[in-house]
DNA sequence: TATTTGAGTGAACGTTCGTTCATTGATATA
DNA sequence: TATATCAATGAACGAACGTTCACTCAAATA
């Protein structure tokens, strides 16, 4: 029981956790640079200083709001590797993160993490690596289903297309954005050579 | 010559247009929020107090940079209205557009609107309205060479694709912004029935 | 049980922020 | 020429910023 979490360990990790997610609400009502350490510190209800206990400064805050962005993206991937046919795996992946960029929270967390990774290097590392999983994940189904493409390329500008689509939608009502998603849908397995 | 400019007159719209273009520079090398009010006085070679009485607000600024975008849109669109083939228009249109959106200035300036767009209704709608611009001039293109699909959701996901794979390049090598550029071109011309 | 550790507090620091304002001087008007 | 107008200045304002600090107290360790 070498491992045996401590209450004052425990209790610290959950802490640190909600600091976290308070600071996310924080970043997506007002953006990055328009919260002040003191909204997050008054959100999660402690104190300034104590925030200051859990994390070294704001930078070290927004750095970990982006790399968290990470954990949705895995579960997005796994429709990816199962069994089904190439492109009924490549039409869930289309609904899933089609879904997942047209919610409101994650569009605007993902226009403001673009923003930031425009001038912070370590923000952009971030960012560049979760594109990259998703391209690596995407690539065996294209080479399939599109085989007269570049795999690399074409799986590029496919999220490109799903992603800025899903973004441009957040904010539409329920009927536009299922017309786009069916819309999507079609637009990138039409040119699917056969099932 | 009841419209003749005076000296004075002149010279104020000349001060102004100056501003505008100092607080572009700041705004793309700093960001919305963290540029202060200083630092375009600064950048502008005038005094901080000259500046309000130019323009009311920092806000008003940022909301006259966002509206700028509309002017280089116009041009853009130009290619869509001429005499050639449609499909070569829209080649055109492509290339121009994805041109626009791959220059970094233009990418992080983008973002920066984007992310403020998000909260500000006042910059969404200089956002969306150019947004409807491009996508007006491009339906009846659309219309003629993907007569299966819905023309505004089909011109909306051509631009998604566009705008997503032009700022995703905006800062790698040429020799990739090529590649991407014309495996675009090729992704989205190639669904066209007939020439 | 005595000692050490670190989460938790909020006042305080120095700096920077957006904005205002009294004042100056050049240009337009009469 | 005398007067009105307005661009231009930079000091000054109060508020808010990120961060530090001395301190308290409960939990872990010995």
């Amino acid at each position: 029981m070498q491992d045996k979490i401590g209450k004052r360990e425990a209790t610290t990790l959950a802490r640190r956790k909600h600091i976290v997610e308070s600071a996310a609400i924080c970043f997506i009502e007002q953006g990055f640079h328009q919260t002040s350490v003191r909204d997050i510190a008054k959100r999660a209800k402690i104190s300034l200083g104590n925030l200051y206990n859990h994390f070294e400064n704001k930078t070290a805050l927004i750095a970990e709001i982006a790399a968290l962005e990470a954990d949705s993206l895995i579960s997005v991937t796994k429709v990816l590797t199962g069994n089904a046919p190439h492109k009924k795996k490549l039409e869930q992946f289309i609904k899933a993160h089609f879904a997942a960029t047209s919610t409101p929270a994650n569009a605007i967390l993902a226009a403001e993490i673009l923003a930031e990774s425009m001038r912070s290097p370590l923000i952009a590392e971030g960012y560049i690596r979760n594109r990259q999983s998703l391209i690596t994940a995407l690539i065996p189904v294209v080479e399939m289903l599109f085989p007269d493409a570049e795999p690399e390329l074409q799986a590029e500008l496919i999220l490109d297309t799903i992603e800025g689509a899903g973004n441009r939608v957040a904010f539409a009502k329920a009927k536009k954005k299922k017309a786009t998603r069916d819309a999507l849908i079609d637009w990138i397995t039409a040119k699917i050579s056969d099932a």
